[in-house]
DNA sequence: GGCCTATCGTA
DNA sequence: GTACGATAGGCCA
């Protein structure tokens, strides 16, 4: 058997897609901007078959110009399918280079698909007596499985599974492959717009197959079918005959297939080498080189993999006579090959630290270090709740302790104290992934963690913003390093999830000191990399003095009076019932209000209030406020929706879900900001999110009643900057007359409108000022005209003009925008005023809608982030005079503009001119920043 | 239980 | 038009 040929025909499309989307949370993007992922995730895919079959024969199928055939059969043949991603057109040209640099043939045939090329290919091979495996996630194939013909599919997580006869009965439930089309055909698929039998899905479809045995034979026996679904069968049997076809790969392509071109070659390394430097893919080249060179042959991954099987030898062929392995294609049991370095491949040396003497040892040591790592691991994810389990420490590659504690926390205090001339130390730098979490978790033990710290996850959120900064990720991109998973030590989350105390100790120590040393090896990575972006300052001076600040933010809380929401809570039961019963009465019929699927089918297909309903994206009709509100006026049950709306969400998401955010042990409420998230420079707040309680509506107002003082000593105080946004923008953008009415003190929207619609000042009108109010507010967002008039009672035509004579006005604010949108194409990034930088790696695409959005974050990224820089640098410095003074206030919370504090009576006065100073000037520009104080017995009465 | 979509709360 | 997070429904396994 292994000495059959074997042929491997790749699916490009397929496996461009499913790269690309594999790398579609954390894309891959090269220092030229160019989006790689689809280039990466398919070229990766190519190496690991190579790497792990050894084919002799392989080529790589493309699509090019759609089916024919099949569009004219079915015009709306894929016609759903999206567009393709820019990244993945820009992918191709890059593919075809690469293959033909790797001399490995490419097939395409001008209006075939590549499953018909393949399809026609694999019969070919089997009558020449290949073996073909078809290399596709795409499950059309499997219509084409024969004993010589197998799909070799790529896995989710890693690794490839064969299908062959046995796998295509059991998972298609049919007798042989071929009724896989009967299968396709009467269950439909979404994403070629195949459309199926009509309430057919997979479930019917295999009880008909098994019943009827084809398409045919259904159709020609309807009449055993009965109710609803033998009328809807019987009603589209052309439409059944039709995807049948669609669904059938065709065998009859012209293509030749002469075995000498498919064989695999060397490839012309230096060609290769080129075009993987253009993309920077150090790492792939590298893999390429191993998985070419012969005498890497015995390396252990070789040996492992021969050895797990039955030892038959394969006779030597193709290339690759030094590693050929039994050619079974069934690759079940094999070795992970990943590409990437793990705990098993490394040498390391990772120490439990569990006595008396090895601790003392283990701090001697430490404290000779100029800086530290250190990771604690715990019960859980709440820091403010969770007990210790152990902490890790590392200054060293490759080597590390772990310190464990007992169930005791007594005991565990005592340990931990010992270490306290550590995480006291004011010269060794602490350095950890997400320190906040780690201080929290200290903090419950009274070990505050001083000295200068340096939190990987923060350094790379400066890096790039916008990717996202775990671990996980930051090693395997930095490091080449797959960490062990925490799902391998502890489960998956739900059910028979482990705690890490109940994790052997061996495996803990692993475990625990492989993070602290890759962080400590992250961290040197990414000293250079704040040097070279010039984020050092940034860093060193804003985010990471603000971990402190938020750490003690969080772990202060909110007070909150969870008696008056409950009252809320029963008024707007009441209120909520009402109208819930109203709405019924008038649909004359229920259903469930909640769900925007069953209320556009009552709005839309039986009340039909409208001719031609919005659509949301997928289909459905959109319910959403703004639709809705068109209608309010002449429709009561619509008035009733958007009310019942409001009410049940402040319901639902404030008033009955804030009191279960009680903290038990401290009575209050610990929100958690994420320093590390929002693009732009600014925090985010979760668990619960205390960044959007309620203040527009009167009713939702009332939530804000709830968030009161500490006790009764003390008040609540909130600091606003008043429009920091706009001032920002008149300031960068030097626009003289802005910058005058800021210094005036005038209203800012009564100075536009006067300004635009050329009147005095005193004649304003209301709608003139509100029209002005948006245009300032639409600038920073980067305004359409279109946007604009959504949001006005302005037609197109006249928001268009507002927003022209708006830049005549303020000519400079236009070129200020003009040149953010230049900078951000010539250097591929904007920066805020502290040098906080966004990439925006669409702000050259083609396509104008990407690059529409990529221009307007040009010019809103610096001036929301620029908000963001100088609110941190004033929360910084008040905390630090709090510190100082030893206030018993306290600053609570930060909502991108404002401050609150925890206002002791005693102190009211001095600190309110401490935040007012500290706030107004955290960052001179030209424009002056001004901040409102306001006090009260609650969050709403100190606005 | 996990993941996606639609909706809506804030600056 | 920017930036977020939480909720419920609905569908998957």
């Amino acid at each position: 058997m292994a000495d059959q040929k074997r042929l491997f025909l790749l699916d490009a499309f397929a496996l461009i897609f499913r790269g690309y989307y594999a790398f579609i949370k954390n894309p891959r993007i090269n220092s030229k901007g160019l989006d790689t992922s689809a280039i990466l995730g398919f070229t990766n895919s190519l190496l690991d078959v190579i790497k792990r079959e050894r084919p002799d024969h392989l080529a790589v199928c493309f699509d090019r110009g759609g089916s024919v055939d099949r569009v004219e059969a079915f015009p709306a043949y894929k016609a759903n399918r999206q567009e393709t991603p820019e990244a993945i057109k820009l992918a191709i040209p890059y593919i075809e280079t690469i293959l033909k640099a790797m001399h490995i043939p490419i097939i395409v045939k001008n209006g075939y698909e590549a499953d018909d090329i393949i399809g026609t290919l694999a019969k070919m091979a089997e009558k020449e007596g290949y073996k073909t495996f078809m290399v596709t996630p795409d499950k059309d194939f499997a219509q084409l499985v024969s004993e010589n013909i197998f799909m070799y599919r790529p896995k989710f997580g890693g690794g490839y599974e064969t299908w062959g006869i046995p796998e295509i009965q059991e998972k298609f439930g049919v007798e042989r492959p071929e009724q896989v089309i009967d299968f396709l055909g009467m269950m439909g698929d979404a994403s070629d717009n195949i459309p199926g039998l009509p309430g057919v899905g997979e479930k019917t479809a295999k009880k008909f197959l098994a019943q009827y045995g084809s398409m045919e034979n259904l159709l020609a026996n309807t009449h055993e079918l009965k109710g609803k679904m033998k009328e809807k069968v019987e009603a589209s049997k052309e439409l059944g005959i039709l995807s049948k076809q669609l669904a059938t790969i065709m065998l009859d392509v012209p293509v030749e297939f002469h075995e000498e071109n498919f064989e695999l070659s060397q490839p012309d390394l230096d060609a290769v080498k080129e075009i993987f430097t253009e993309l920077e893919f150090r790492r792939l080249h590298d893999n390429l080189i191993k998985t070419f060179s012969p005498s890497e042959a015995n390396s252990a991954k070789a040996e492992t993999k021969t050895t797990s099987k039955t030892t038959k030898k394969a006779a030597p062929v193709g290339q690759f006579d030094l590693f050929a392995v039994p050619g079974s294609g069934n690759v079940d049991e094999e070795v992970t090959v990943s590409g990437y370095e793990t705990i098993k491949t490394t040498d390391h040396f990772y120490q439990l630290a569990n006595t008396p003497m090895s601790r003392k040892m283990l701090l001697q040591k430490m404290l000779k270090q100029q800086s530290v790592c250190f990771d604690t691991e715990t019960t859980g994810l709440k820091a403010l709740e969770v007990e210790l389990v152990g902490v890790a420490f590392s200054w060293e590659k490759g080597k590390g302790y772990y310190v464990a504690f007992p169930e005791d926390q007594a005991e565990t205090k005592e340990i931990l104290e010992e270490f306290r001339p550590f995480f006291e130390s004011m010269t060794i730098e602490k350095v950890g992934q997400n320190l906040k979490y780690d201080i929290k978790v200290l903090s419950n033990y009274n070990m505050p963690v001083k000295g200068l710290l340096f939190d990987t996850m923060i350094a790379h959120y400066l890096i790039n913003p916008d990717m996202r900064h775990n671990m996980d990720i930051l090693s395997e991109t930095y490091l080449n390093y797959q960490p062990v998973s925490i799902v391998e030590l502890i489960g998956k989350k739900g059910k028979n999830q482990l705690s890490m105390r109940q994790v052997p100790l061996e495996q803990q120590t692993e475990y625990a000191v492989e993070d602290a040393d890759i962080t400590y090896q992250l961290k040197e990575h990414f000293i250079k990399e704040l040097e070279s972006g010039q984020l050092t300052k940034l860093f060193t001076d804003v985010e990471i003095p603000l971990v402190s600040v938020l750490s003690a933010m969080e772990i202060e809380g909110i007070n909150l009076d969870p008696n008056f929401l409950n009252e809320l809570s029963v008024d707007l039961t009441t209120d909520v019932d009402r109208l819930e019963k109203a709405i019924f009465e008038q649909a004359g019929e229920e259903f469930n209000l909640a769900s925007p699927k069953q209320l556009g089918l009552v709005l839309f297909d039986n009340l039909k209030l409208v001719d031609k309903p919005k659509k949301t994206k997928t289909g459905q009709y959109s319910t959403a406020e703004d639709v809705l509100s068109y209608l309010a006026k002449d429709h009561q049950i619509i008035r009733d929706i958007l009310e019942w709306r409001q009410y049940n969400k402040l319901k639902s998401t404030y008033v009955d879900a804030l009191p279960n955010e009680i903290n038990p042990k401290t009575h209050r409420i610990h929100t958690v900001y994420a320093q590390a998230v929002a693009a732009t420079g600014r925090l985010s707040s979760n668990n619960p999110n205390l960044q959007n309680i309620p203040i527009r509506t009167e009713r939702g107002r009332q939530v804000r009643k709830a968030f009161i003082p500490r006790d009764e000593n003390y008040v609540l105080l909130a600091a606003d900057y008043s429009q920091i946004e706009l001032r920002i923008i008149a300031a960068l953008s030097k626009e003289d007359t802005m910058m005058q009415a800021f210094k005036d003190g005038v209203d800012i929207h009564t100075s536009t409108a006067s300004k635009v619609f050329n009147v005095p000042v005193e004649e304003v009108t209301r709608e003139q000022r509100s029209n002005a109010k948006t245009v300032n507010f639409g600038i920073i967002y980067g305004v359409s005209a279109f946007g604009l008039s959504n949001q006005t009672d302005l037609s197109r035509s006249e928001a268009k003009e507002l927003i022209d004579t708006y830049y005549e006005t303020y000519p400079k604010l236009r070129a200020y925008m003009a040149s953010q949108v230049d900078f951000a194409r010539d250097h591929g990034y904007v920066e805020t005023v502290l040098g906080r930088r966004r990439y925006l790696k669409d702000i050259n695409s083609r396509n104008a809608i990407v690059r529409g959005a990529a221009e307007r974050n040009a010019v809103n990224a610096p001036i929301q982030g620029s908000a963001a820089d100088i609110i941190k640098l004033a929360m910084i410095n008040i905390y630090n005079r709090f510190e100082k003074e030893n206030f018993k206030s306290k600053m609570l919370l930060q909502v991108h503009d404002e401050l609150v504090f925890d206002a002791h009576k005693d102190e009211l006065e001095t600190i309110k001119s401490i935040i007012k100073e500290e706030m107004e000037n955290a960052f001179i520009m030209d424009v002056p920043l001004d901040v409102e104080i306001g006090v009260g017995q609650n969050w709403l009465e100190a606005h």
